[in-house]
DNA sequence: TGATCATATAATGATATGCTAATATAAAGA
DNA sequence: TCTTTATATTAGCATATCATTATATGATCA
Protein backbone atom coordinates (compact mmCIF):
# COMPACT_ATOMS: atom_id res chain seq x y z
CA UNK A 1 0.00 0.00 0.00
CA UNK A 2 1.12 3.47 -1.18
CA UNK A 3 0.56 6.81 0.40
CA UNK A 4 -1.63 7.67 -2.16
CA UNK A 5 -3.73 4.49 -1.34
CA UNK A 6 -3.41 5.33 2.19
CA UNK A 7 -4.80 8.88 1.60
CA UNK A 8 -7.53 7.16 -0.66
CA UNK A 9 -8.63 5.50 2.42
CA UNK A 10 -8.70 7.59 4.67
CA UNK A 11 -11.17 10.16 2.14
CA UNK A 12 -13.46 7.11 1.89
CA UNK A 13 -13.34 6.73 5.51
CA UNK A 14 -14.51 10.41 6.14
CA UNK A 15 -16.98 10.52 3.56
CA UNK A 16 -18.19 7.16 4.65
CA UNK A 17 -19.07 9.52 7.93
CA UNK A 18 -20.87 12.48 5.94
CA UNK A 19 -22.94 9.32 4.15
CA UNK A 20 -25.36 9.52 6.53
CA UNK A 21 -28.69 11.89 6.91
CA UNK A 22 -28.11 11.54 10.61
CA UNK A 23 -24.82 12.59 11.09
CA UNK A 24 -24.96 15.32 8.37
CA UNK A 25 -28.02 17.04 10.69
CA UNK A 26 -25.81 16.93 13.59
CA UNK A 27 -22.63 18.50 11.28
CA UNK A 28 -25.27 21.36 10.43
CA UNK A 29 -26.98 21.90 13.88
CA UNK A 30 -22.66 22.32 15.16
CA UNK A 31 -22.03 24.45 12.58
CA UNK A 32 -24.50 27.03 14.21
CA UNK A 33 -22.80 26.19 18.15
CA UNK A 34 -21.60 23.80 20.48
CA UNK A 35 -24.06 21.30 21.58
CA UNK A 36 -24.37 18.77 24.26
CA UNK A 37 -25.96 15.32 23.48
CA UNK A 38 -29.22 16.29 25.02
CA UNK A 39 -29.48 18.92 22.89
CA UNK A 40 -28.94 17.22 19.55
CA UNK A 41 -30.99 14.16 20.98
CA UNK A 42 -33.97 16.90 21.66
CA UNK A 43 -33.69 18.53 18.67
CA UNK A 44 -33.38 15.13 16.02
CA UNK A 45 -35.88 13.12 17.93
CA UNK A 46 -33.69 10.22 18.23
CA UNK A 47 -32.92 7.97 20.98
CA UNK A 48 -29.60 9.06 22.86
CA UNK A 49 -27.52 6.23 22.57
CA UNK A 50 -28.09 6.22 18.78
CA UNK A 51 -26.99 9.82 18.64
CA UNK A 52 -24.18 8.94 20.93
CA UNK A 53 -22.75 6.60 18.96
CA UNK A 54 -23.14 8.82 15.85
CA UNK A 55 -20.94 11.76 17.83
CA UNK A 56 -18.54 9.05 18.79
CA UNK A 57 -17.73 7.99 15.16
CA UNK A 58 -17.12 11.41 13.83
CA UNK A 59 -15.18 11.88 16.84
CA UNK A 60 -12.83 9.41 15.85
CA UNK A 61 -12.59 10.30 12.65
CA UNK A 62 -11.81 13.95 13.43
CA UNK A 63 -14.68 15.75 12.74
CA UNK A 64 -16.33 16.78 15.75
CA UNK A 65 -14.17 17.68 19.02
CA UNK A 66 -15.40 16.87 22.72
CA UNK A 67 -15.54 18.80 25.89
CA UNK A 68 -16.82 17.32 29.27
CA UNK A 69 -18.12 19.94 31.51
CA UNK A 70 -19.64 18.44 34.91
CA UNK A 71 -22.50 16.08 33.51
CA UNK A 72 -22.62 17.34 30.14
CA UNK A 73 -20.53 16.21 27.02
CA UNK A 74 -20.17 19.30 24.73
CA UNK A 75 -19.93 18.54 20.83
CA UNK A 76 -18.10 21.40 18.54
CA UNK A 77 -16.91 21.50 15.02
CA UNK A 78 -13.45 20.26 14.10
CA UNK A 79 -12.70 21.07 10.73
CA UNK A 80 -10.61 24.28 10.76
CA UNK A 81 -7.91 22.22 9.73
CA UNK A 82 -9.62 20.23 6.85
CA UNK A 83 -10.07 22.73 3.97
CA UNK A 84 -12.36 20.76 1.51
CA UNK A 85 -14.33 19.08 4.59
CA UNK A 86 -15.52 22.54 5.94
CA UNK A 87 -16.68 23.58 2.46
CA UNK A 88 -18.72 20.34 2.23
CA UNK A 89 -20.05 21.13 5.93
CA UNK A 90 -21.10 25.11 4.54
CA UNK A 91 -23.21 23.14 2.06
CA UNK A 92 -25.13 21.26 4.74
CA UNK A 93 -29.07 22.96 4.56
CA UNK A 94 -29.15 25.27 7.58
CA UNK A 95 -30.68 23.66 10.76
CA UNK A 96 -30.44 26.92 12.11
CA UNK A 97 -34.51 26.87 12.85
CA UNK A 98 -34.58 24.03 14.59
CA UNK A 99 -31.76 25.65 17.20
CA UNK A 100 -35.03 28.35 18.02
CA UNK A 101 -36.06 27.04 21.26
CA UNK A 102 -32.53 26.64 22.64
CA UNK A 103 -32.26 30.17 23.13
CA UNK A 104 -36.84 30.71 23.33
CA UNK A 105 -39.02 30.39 25.96
CA UNK A 106 -40.35 27.17 25.58
CA UNK A 107 -39.73 23.31 24.38
CA UNK A 108 -43.09 23.45 22.42
CA UNK A 109 -41.73 25.63 19.69
CA UNK A 110 -39.81 22.59 18.20
CA UNK A 111 -40.47 22.42 14.63
CA UNK A 112 -40.83 19.10 13.69
CA UNK A 113 -40.55 18.60 9.63
CA UNK B 1 -40.34 16.14 5.12
CA UNK B 2 -39.70 19.26 3.86
CA UNK B 3 -37.01 20.56 1.35
CA UNK B 4 -33.85 20.72 3.55
CA UNK B 5 -34.53 17.38 4.01
CA UNK B 6 -34.97 16.10 0.46
CA UNK B 7 -31.48 17.94 0.57
CA UNK B 8 -30.09 16.59 3.26
CA UNK B 9 -30.55 12.94 1.98
CA UNK B 10 -29.96 14.10 -1.27
CA UNK B 11 -26.33 14.72 -0.08
CA UNK B 12 -26.03 11.59 2.33
CA UNK B 13 -26.74 9.63 -0.79
CA UNK B 14 -23.54 11.67 -2.63
CA UNK B 15 -21.59 11.14 -0.32
CA UNK B 16 -22.30 7.31 0.20
CA UNK B 17 -20.74 7.00 -3.37
CA UNK B 18 -17.69 8.92 -2.60
CA UNK B 19 -17.10 6.82 0.86
CA UNK B 20 -15.75 3.80 -1.47
CA UNK B 21 -12.16 3.21 -1.88
CA UNK B 22 -12.98 2.21 -5.51
CA UNK B 23 -14.99 4.30 -6.12
CA UNK B 24 -12.90 6.82 -5.41
CA UNK B 25 -10.38 5.37 -7.22
CA UNK B 26 -12.12 5.40 -10.45
CA UNK B 27 -13.34 9.04 -10.10
CA UNK B 28 -9.73 9.90 -9.62
CA UNK B 29 -8.87 8.25 -12.79
CA UNK B 30 -11.78 9.63 -14.88
CA UNK B 31 -10.55 12.92 -14.12
CA UNK B 32 -7.50 12.22 -16.13
CA UNK B 33 -9.89 11.21 -18.96
CA UNK B 34 -12.54 9.22 -20.32
CA UNK B 35 -12.14 5.64 -20.10
CA UNK B 36 -14.10 2.08 -20.93
CA UNK B 37 -14.86 -0.37 -18.40
CA UNK B 38 -12.10 -2.39 -19.91
CA UNK B 39 -9.69 0.03 -18.71
CA UNK B 40 -10.52 0.96 -15.58
CA UNK B 41 -10.76 -3.13 -14.81
CA UNK B 42 -7.32 -3.75 -16.22
CA UNK B 43 -6.00 -0.61 -14.18
CA UNK B 44 -7.80 -1.48 -10.56
CA UNK B 45 -7.07 -5.07 -11.16
CA UNK B 46 -10.98 -5.78 -10.58
CA UNK B 47 -13.34 -8.05 -11.71
CA UNK B 48 -15.36 -6.52 -14.40
CA UNK B 49 -18.85 -6.64 -12.44
CA UNK B 50 -17.80 -5.12 -9.52
CA UNK B 51 -16.48 -2.22 -11.42
CA UNK B 52 -19.67 -2.93 -13.76
CA UNK B 53 -22.11 -2.45 -10.71
CA UNK B 54 -19.52 0.38 -9.24
CA UNK B 55 -20.60 2.90 -12.55
CA UNK B 56 -23.67 1.56 -12.50
CA UNK B 57 -24.49 3.66 -9.04
CA UNK B 58 -22.39 6.50 -9.58
CA UNK B 59 -24.16 7.04 -12.99
CA UNK B 60 -27.97 6.59 -11.31
CA UNK B 61 -26.03 9.31 -8.16
CA UNK B 62 -25.61 11.45 -11.52
CA UNK B 63 -21.80 11.62 -10.84
CA UNK B 64 -20.63 10.42 -14.23
CA UNK B 65 -21.69 10.50 -17.83
CA UNK B 66 -22.37 7.12 -20.11
CA UNK B 67 -21.08 6.97 -23.70
CA UNK B 68 -21.59 3.90 -26.14
CA UNK B 69 -19.74 3.48 -29.05
CA UNK B 70 -20.02 0.63 -30.63
CA UNK B 71 -18.75 -2.53 -28.26
CA UNK B 72 -17.17 0.10 -25.16
CA UNK B 73 -19.27 1.56 -23.35
CA UNK B 74 -17.14 5.14 -21.96
CA UNK B 75 -17.58 6.88 -18.77
CA UNK B 76 -16.18 10.50 -18.10
CA UNK B 77 -17.15 12.34 -14.83
CA UNK B 78 -20.32 14.63 -14.83
CA UNK B 79 -19.35 17.30 -11.93
CA UNK B 80 -19.28 20.47 -13.50
CA UNK B 81 -22.58 21.38 -12.40
CA UNK B 82 -21.99 20.38 -9.09
CA UNK B 83 -19.10 22.80 -7.35
CA UNK B 84 -18.50 21.35 -4.13
CA UNK B 85 -18.77 17.67 -5.57
CA UNK B 86 -15.96 19.09 -8.34
CA UNK B 87 -13.62 20.49 -5.34
CA UNK B 88 -14.02 16.88 -4.09
CA UNK B 89 -13.09 15.04 -7.43
CA UNK B 90 -9.88 17.38 -7.49
CA UNK B 91 -8.70 16.79 -3.58
CA UNK B 92 -8.64 12.63 -4.74
CA UNK B 93 -4.76 11.68 -4.69
CA UNK B 94 -3.57 11.60 -8.53
CA UNK B 95 -4.60 8.14 -10.33
CA UNK B 96 -2.25 8.92 -13.21
CA UNK B 97 0.20 7.34 -13.06
CA UNK B 98 -1.96 4.30 -13.40
CA UNK B 99 -3.16 5.67 -16.58
CA UNK B 100 0.55 5.11 -18.41
CA UNK B 101 0.21 2.12 -19.99
CA UNK B 102 -2.46 3.43 -21.93
CA UNK B 103 -0.98 5.76 -23.65
CA UNK B 104 2.56 3.36 -23.46
CA UNK B 105 3.82 0.41 -25.59
CA UNK B 106 3.11 -2.34 -23.42
CA UNK B 107 0.29 -3.84 -20.31
CA UNK B 108 3.93 -5.11 -18.72
CA UNK B 109 4.37 -1.33 -17.28
CA UNK B 110 1.10 -0.89 -15.16
CA UNK B 111 2.20 -0.02 -11.77
CA UNK B 112 0.76 -2.41 -8.96
CA UNK B 113 0.87 -0.24 -5.62
C1' DT C 1 -24.54 7.44 50.83
C1' DG C 2 -28.40 7.06 47.79
C1' DA C 3 -30.95 9.03 44.01
C1' DT C 4 -31.01 11.32 39.75
C1' DC C 5 -29.33 13.16 35.48
C1' DA C 6 -26.29 12.96 31.29
C1' DT C 7 -23.77 10.10 28.60
C1' DA C 8 -21.40 5.88 27.09
C1' DT C 9 -21.13 1.10 25.98
C1' DA C 10 -22.64 -3.53 24.68
C1' DA C 11 -25.61 -6.84 22.63
C1' DT C 12 -28.95 -7.81 19.21
C1' DG C 13 -31.51 -7.73 14.97
C1' DA C 14 -32.74 -5.77 10.50
C1' DT C 15 -31.15 -3.79 6.43
C1' DA C 16 -27.48 -2.31 3.27
C1' DT C 17 -23.25 -2.98 0.86
C1' DG C 18 -19.59 -5.09 -1.97
C1' DC C 19 -17.61 -8.97 -4.02
C1' DT C 20 -17.88 -13.30 -6.67
C1' DA C 21 -19.79 -16.69 -9.84
C1' DA C 22 -22.85 -17.48 -13.30
C1' DT C 23 -25.56 -15.90 -16.96
C1' DA C 24 -27.55 -12.51 -20.27
C1' DT C 25 -27.21 -9.01 -23.80
C1' DA C 26 -25.37 -6.84 -27.64
C1' DA C 27 -22.05 -5.39 -31.09
C1' DA C 28 -18.40 -6.87 -34.44
C1' DG C 29 -16.15 -9.92 -37.33
C1' DA C 30 -15.15 -14.57 -39.65
C1' DT D 1 -24.83 -17.71 -38.57
C1' DC D 2 -21.35 -18.72 -35.22
C1' DT D 3 -17.83 -16.88 -32.35
C1' DT D 4 -15.61 -13.51 -29.85
C1' DT D 5 -15.44 -9.34 -27.23
C1' DA D 6 -17.32 -5.84 -24.03
C1' DT D 7 -20.54 -4.95 -20.77
C1' DA D 8 -24.65 -5.65 -17.85
C1' DT D 9 -27.43 -8.23 -14.75
C1' DT D 10 -28.67 -11.59 -11.23
C1' DA D 11 -28.17 -14.45 -7.19
C1' DG D 12 -25.70 -15.63 -3.19
C1' DC D 13 -22.76 -14.82 0.63
C1' DA D 14 -19.95 -12.29 4.00
C1' DT D 15 -19.42 -8.14 6.25
C1' DA D 16 -20.80 -3.52 7.65
C1' DT D 17 -24.03 -0.28 9.35
C1' DC D 18 -27.79 1.69 12.03
C1' DA D 19 -31.36 1.70 15.46
C1' DT D 20 -33.09 -0.34 19.68
C1' DT D 21 -32.91 -2.30 24.31
C1' DA D 22 -30.56 -2.93 28.30
C1' DT D 23 -26.92 -1.83 31.21
C1' DA D 24 -22.78 0.73 32.87
C1' DT D 25 -20.25 4.88 34.15
C1' DG D 26 -19.77 9.17 36.20
C1' DA D 27 -21.07 13.65 37.97
C1' DT D 28 -24.30 16.27 40.94
C1' DC D 29 -27.19 16.88 44.69
C1' DA D 30 -30.30 15.79 48.73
Amino acid sequence: MDTATDTLDKMAETFKLLGDRTRLAILGLLREKELCVCNIVDILHMSQPSISQHLRKMKAGGLVHERRQGKWTYYSLKVEDKPYIQQIVMEIPSQASKLKELDGPSLSTVSCD
